[in-house]
DNA sequence: GAGTTTGAAACT
DNA sequence: CAGTTTCAAACTC
């Protein structure tokens, strides 16, 4: 629903009637206030947000058609109000060349209307028709007269008739914006279109010719204007310009520092697809179906190392392609950074860290316990070394753990476990699991490696007081790596950031699939590669590699 | 370029 | 508000 803001929208119904009775004779102030209509925005509304996201919809006023407009009689203000012109939609597309170069403005055909009418894309942008094709034509200033009277009548009819239909909208629903995205303003069609059989694909749809996604205000059928719809991807297949405005667009939202995930749109949830669905059925039309086809491809693109996915034919164009201007699909800068691999080297080091941690960690209190066992030659109830444990432990967890460890302390099975707390071992059940038993080869042998580790803590005393500190040493070594991570992003990021300025100055950049200049990644800093045999403990050193080469 | 299709706008 | 008509752009041939 859209709202007009008061004080930026004059015309609702009884002041557009009030403002009728008087035009053109006074009140200059209504005028002006009325002529904000047809400048197709409210001054301070952000349509500069529209302006960087979607340069290609909004132009800058052309001489030419300033001219006119200063010559409008509903424009006779003193002062222009500065932000951009927005012209009908498909002024807009016809208007332009594909790559953005403004054209001739496009000339109207109306016979019937006298260009009067919203029918008149001239009059509608509230513009006089000069050099049109139409035929008894009454937008211009010899029919002054006539002409205003349309403009209130239209006004009385729809008071944001002359408002742009496409809102990008900072005003919009707190909703709505989440909807867009995380800091991402997705561009939606105020009314929404009404298509039946175009599929939205066509220029008939109001939303696909101002080159933006059917949203949930549209009650359109069958539509296929929704991102991730292959026959939406096929009309966008090649498109250079296309994929020149997603790139720019990609690249802004880089440089405005959204490093992270899920900036992916989402589709448009339309209440009328909705109403046929209950009835369909159809896959197509089902946005849950729809949600499920986006969210894989999404999913892919995130779980498929870039570098893969820049290599499977058609992803990379048909996305990029799929996506348009408007309609942005971010990926991370660090997706080019971290690879697969890196990944999986980065969990055998943190687990050989957590061994090596677990091993030093536990000889010692194996000592120290061993000797104070002597002293005693007694034996405790396990509760009692739980209890001493426990008084060194800070966490519940810890403190379940511990007694789970106590009660194996008699046991057999002590091969079986792991000096590690719950969540490291589940980490690294997942990551043997994942990672390793998924490799061909894997570096690491987790079982080996976890025999190992047993091995070393032969009686598993004290492992309820290593836990702290080989968490400690674990989170430092991950805080080492994270911080890289982020060294090279902000790298990237400024490449990014020359590489924009770059394509506007005419350079040619070699464009990988996300639109960022693919560039070879920064050369990692030297001391990201870490000699062998740190030691554990050593946690100023950021560490990649495992020590012993592994 | 003529004819057709389409959907917004206008009208009832 | 829904259905119909009018209209001009988009599209096809």
């Amino acid at each position: 629903m859209e709202k007009i803001e008061e004080g930026h929208f004059p015309p609702k119904k009884a002041e557009s009637e009030a403002a009728s009775v008087q035009v053109e004779t006074d009140n200059p102030a209504k005028k002006l206030a009325r002529q904000l209509d047809f400048t197709g925005g409210v001054p301070g509304q952000a349509l500069t947000v529209s302006l960087q996201e979607h340069a290609n919809q909004i132009i800058q006023p052309e001489p030419q058609l300033q001219q006119h407009i200063l010559l409008m009689p509903m424009q006779q203000a003193p002062v222009l109000p500065p932000q951009p012109l927005i012209r009908p939609l498909s002024m807009q597309s016809s208007s332009e060349a594909k790559d953005g170069t403004p054209k001739k403005p496009k000339q109207c055909n109306c016979k019937h209307s006298r260009c009067l009418k919203l029918y008149c894309e001239c009059f509608a942008s509230g513009i006089f028709c000069d050099g049109c094709n139409c035929a008894n034509c009454h937008n211009n200033v010899e029919n002054e007269a006539s002409r205003q009277e349309a403009v209130e009548a239209t006004l009385e009819r729809n008071p944001n008739a002359f408002r742009p239909k496409i809102a990008s909208s900072p005003h919009g629903t707190r909703e709505e914006r989440e909807e867009a995205g995380d800091g991402l303003v997705l561009p939606k069609h105020n009314k929404g279109c009404h298509c039946k059989k175009s599929g939205c694909l066509k220029k008939y749809c109001e939303c696909f010719q101002a080159n933006i996604l059917c949203s949930e205000n549209c009650r359109c059928m069958d539509c296929k204007n929704f991102e991730g719809n292959e026959e939406r991807q096929a009309h966008f297949h090649g498109d250079h310009a296309n994929n020149m405005a997603y790139l720019q667009q990609t690249a802004n939202v880089a440089i405005t520092g959204a490093i992270g995930s899920s900036g992916y749109g989402s589709p448009p949830v339309n209440k009328n697809r909705k109403i046929q669905e209950l009835f369909s059925g159809s896959m197509i039309k089902d946005p849950v179906h729809r949600l499920g086809q986006f969210q894989q491809e999404n999913q892919i693109k995130a779980s498929v190392p870039p570098s893969l996915l820049s290599s499977i034919p058609g992803t990379r164009v048909s996305n990029a392609a799929a996506l348009g201007p408007p309609k942005l699909n971010y990926r991370s800068l660090l997706a080019d950074i971290i690879q697969n691999h890196d990944i999986k080297e980065l969990c055998s080091v943190l687990i050989v860290y957590a061994q090596e941690a677990a091993k030093i960690l536990s000889d010692e209190k194996d000592a120290s316990l061993k000797q104070a066992k002597h002293h005693r030659k007694a034996s405790y109830p396990s509760s009692g070394v739980g209890k001493v444990l426990r008084d060194d432990c800070s966490t519940g967890i810890q403190a379940e753990s511990i007694m789970v460890d106590d009660s194996r302390l008699d046991g057999a099975d002590v091969s079986a476990e792991r000096p590690i707390s719950p969540g490291t071992l589940a980490l690294m059940c997942d990551e043997q699991d994942t990672t390793f038993t998924a490799a061909a080869a894997p570096p690491n042998d987790l079982t080996s490696l976890s025999n190992n580790t047993s091995s070393q803590l032969p009686h598993g005393q004290g492992r309820a007081e290593i836990y702290p500190e080989l968490e400690s040493i674990v989170l430092a070594q991950t805080r080492d790596c994270l911080k890289k991570l982020i060294t090279l992003g902000e790298i990237k990021e400024k490449k990014c950031s020359l590489m924009v300025r770059d394509t506007d100055s005419g350079r040619q950049n070699n464009v990988s699939s996300n639109g960022i200049v693919n560039t070879v990644p920064p050369p990692p800093p030297p001391q990201q590669k870490v000699d062998s045999g740190t030691t554990a403990a050593n946690t100023t050193r950021p560490k990649v590699h495992p020590p012993d080469g592994k």
